[in-house]
RNA sequence: GCUGGUGUAGCUCAGUCGGCAGAGCAUCUCACUUGUAAUGAGACGGUCGUCGGUUCGAUUCCGACCACCAGCUCCA
């Protein structure tokens, strides 16, 4: 049992009365832990958006199991009813006091010097002071809040949950801690919610649905990351494409193909070999040229764009979509079903622009995201303005990024757009609007995604001849819509729990005959709502009703038609809904129009 | 990649304190011909993740590797 951890950004929607309450669960797991793993040192211990960690380098491993030993002692120290003591340290009493724990010397260290946060946020100016609470014999380098007393914390709504490796503020090169996750809520009451929601979460894992529902694989044999989809999968692919590609066509969209490998010396060119070859798959060598799979479709669009000819300014803007599969070198312990594989399907575009065209641009393919997002009834998201931050790759040339950052900030203050900003979270070329939509487990996940790009055009030698006849460099916007078609689909499994709409079913509808002597009109209905270009099958097994019926639910399959004598005398269908309703005997027309209607619809309705 | 956990039939899971491996469902066959969530009977099915070590003997013990799960880091 897994607790949803906080969002992207530590996003975290937490609630007031909740927070020292966790936090105060944290300390006492903490003193918990140090009587029963004497010369344990101590990390971080907040609250998070469903409960509280602490993180602890412990004097040897400790596995699930010995969560309850923790547990209950953090239930006596609860039943002892300690009260939590406030004090201000100065520097020099701090570094004495924590002498034998050397990351609250650290944080010490860090706040004496400006900094603040797990992360070594800036503060406003370097402490003189630090803040410890106190209760029972245990002392913590802390800011607080906390509730009064240990006695406060209801022992009945109180549940350790997972253990977990994390590095000491969050940077890998730092040493690695053991995170115990627990979970404490006001009430037993709202545990058990908790809990439950846990529970139904799993019930939705796509990973799970999509074994059920046979809609894809992964397989040893082909490799990690790498998933396989059976015929019901590709058709939901399919339809999702289709039906961005239709979109994109809509608003002036262009398809283009370029393949799936280039040679290295184009990603030298692009900056992509300098900031993103850890994400590359290793290189293939053929007679001293030496090639790559394509972890992007940007430096291809513009070779494309410059093998094209002499551009003028009147062909733009000139957008490139492309539905390609791209592979990335993601780390093994990165990869989780759909949502983190290493072949993924973007849909992709790069439109070529002048400066002056980057707004109605950035309008165009705003209102192209919303309208697919709100198709799929996407309406919890958030929009993330990703910088550059002070470390990490990014293509240096301060200049460019001042220029496409600005044009960016104005593109979403134009269009109204709420968001908030990320430092350090841009691409190697560029900043970035994320749109950013939550699942049903609570994790959120990146979708679509609009970027504004002063440099590659620059480095791959695009031009164009403008208006006065000079010779100058596009600018590129980088744009995709659903992200990946297979992320998408992943995340569309859970948003549906598998029960995907009329339009997405990848069987619409099945047929279920009464008895043998039914099937020669179960094939003829078939063949009726095939015409129709329905995705129909029939059971034709030599099963009861009822088993066709229950298989049917299992599968989720939004139609089960029942034909029988009553309905073979009258050309009709008797229509149970996966929902469980039972609509009774209609004539087929009657009930194709009906559905023709959902399915040219989109609507998320059966009837 | 790091920390911890897991790996037995297509799926869900028992089991073996080292002695030729089990259930339900699915699949196949036969019978039943059925009115809104599982008809019955029979059959088939596993070099117990892979490779190595210890042992008379390993699915079981040890090691390495692989994959998956939860985090961390990273990300569409």
């Amino acid at each position: 049992m897994q607790p949803p951890r906080g969002g992207i950004n530590g996003e975290e929607f937490m609630d007031d009365k909740l927070i020292p309450l966790r936090h105060s669960a944290a300390h006492v797991m903490a003193q918990a832990v140090m009587e029963l793993y004497p010369g344990a040192k101590l990390g971080f211990g907040p609250a998070i958006e469903d409960g509280f960690y602490y993180d602890f380098e412990l004097p040897r491993p400790i596995a699930p199991d010995d969560l309850p030993a923790i547990e209950a002692r953090m239930k006596e120290v609860i039943k002892e009813k300690h009260a939590f003591k406030h004090a201000e340290l100065s520097i020099d009493a701090a570094r004495q006091q924590f002498a034998a724990q050397p990351f609250k010397l650290d944080q010490v260290h860090a706040l004496a010097g400006g900094e603040m946060g797990e992360h070594g946020e800036a503060a406003a100016k370097p402490a003189t002071s630090v803040s410890t609470y106190t209760h029972a014999n245990f002392t913590d380098l802390c800011r607080g809040p906390h509730i009064a007393n240990t006695g406060d914390i209801p022992v009945d709504a109180l549940k350790l949950l997972s253990i977990a490796g994390a590095y000491w503020r969050g940077d890998e090169k730092n040493p690695q801690l053991t995170r115990i996750y627990g979970t404490v809520w006001q009430s037993k009451k709202e545990l058990d919610d908790y809990l439950w929601r846990l529970e139904e979460a799993k019930k939705r894992d796509h990973r799970k649905l999509g074994r059920e529902l046979g809609l894809f694989y992964f397989s040893d044999d082909v490799g990690p990351g790498l998933p396989l989809f059976t015929p019901k999968g590709e058709i939901v692919r399919h339809l999702m494409e289709d039906y961005v590609r239709e979109a994109q066509t809509k608003y002036g969209y262009q398809h283009v193909w370029t393949g799936h490998m280039v040679k290295e010396d184009l990603y030298h060119k692009s900056g992509h070999y300098d900031n993103y070859r850890d994400s590359m798959f290793p290189p293939m060598e053929d007679e001293g040229v030496v090639f790559r799979l394509k972890p992007m479709n940007c430096p291809s669009h513009m070779t494309l764009f410059n093998e094209m000819g002499k551009h003028s300014y009147r062909e733009f803007p000139l957008r490139f979509a492309e539905f390609a599969t791209l592979y990335r070198y993601e780390k093994r312990g990165e990869l989780s079903g759909l949502t983190r594989v290493r072949a993924l399907t973007q849909d992709d575009c790069h439109v070529f622009c002048t400066e002056d065209q980057i707004q109605s641009e950035f309008t165009l393919a705003l209102n192209l995201i919303r309208e697919v997002l709100d198709t799929y009834k996407f309406t919890d998201y958030k929009v993330r303005l990703s910088l550059r931050g002070e470390t990490g790759k990014f293509v240096q040339d301060d200049e460019k990024w001042d220029k496409a950052t600005k044009a960016l900030h104005a593109a979403l203050d134009a269009n109204k757009v709420d968001y908030f900003v990320a430092e350090g979270e841009a691409a190697f070329y560029g900043p970035k609007a994320d749109f950013i939509a939550k699942d049903v487990l609570g994790r959120e996940w990146q979708l679509s995604t609009i970027q504004v790009d002063f440099i590659q055009p620059a480095r791959l030698g695009c031009e164009y001849v403008a208006e006065d006849g000079s010779l100058r460099t596009p600018v590129l916007i980088h744009r995709a819509v659903t992200g990946s078609t297979e992320r998408f689909l992943g995340v569309l499994i859970e948003q549906f729990a598998g029960a995907f709409p009329v339009w997405l079913a990848p069987v619409q509808m099945t047929i279920i005959p009464i008895a043998d002597r039914h099937l020669e009109y179960a094939n003829f209905v078939a063949e009726q709502l095939r015409a129709q270009n329905f995705r129909v099958e029939v059971d034709a097994r030599a099963e009861r009703m009822n088993a066709k019926i229950r298989d049917a639910q299992l599968q989720k399959i939004p139609y089960m038609l029942v034909v029988g004598n009553k309905e073979e005398e009258t050309k009709a269908v008797a229509v149970r809904l996966r929902t469980g309703e039972d609509l009774k005997a209609m004539p087929l027309d009657q009930f194709s129009a009906m559905a023709k209607k959902i399915v040219d619809d989109k609507s998320l309705e059966l009837k």
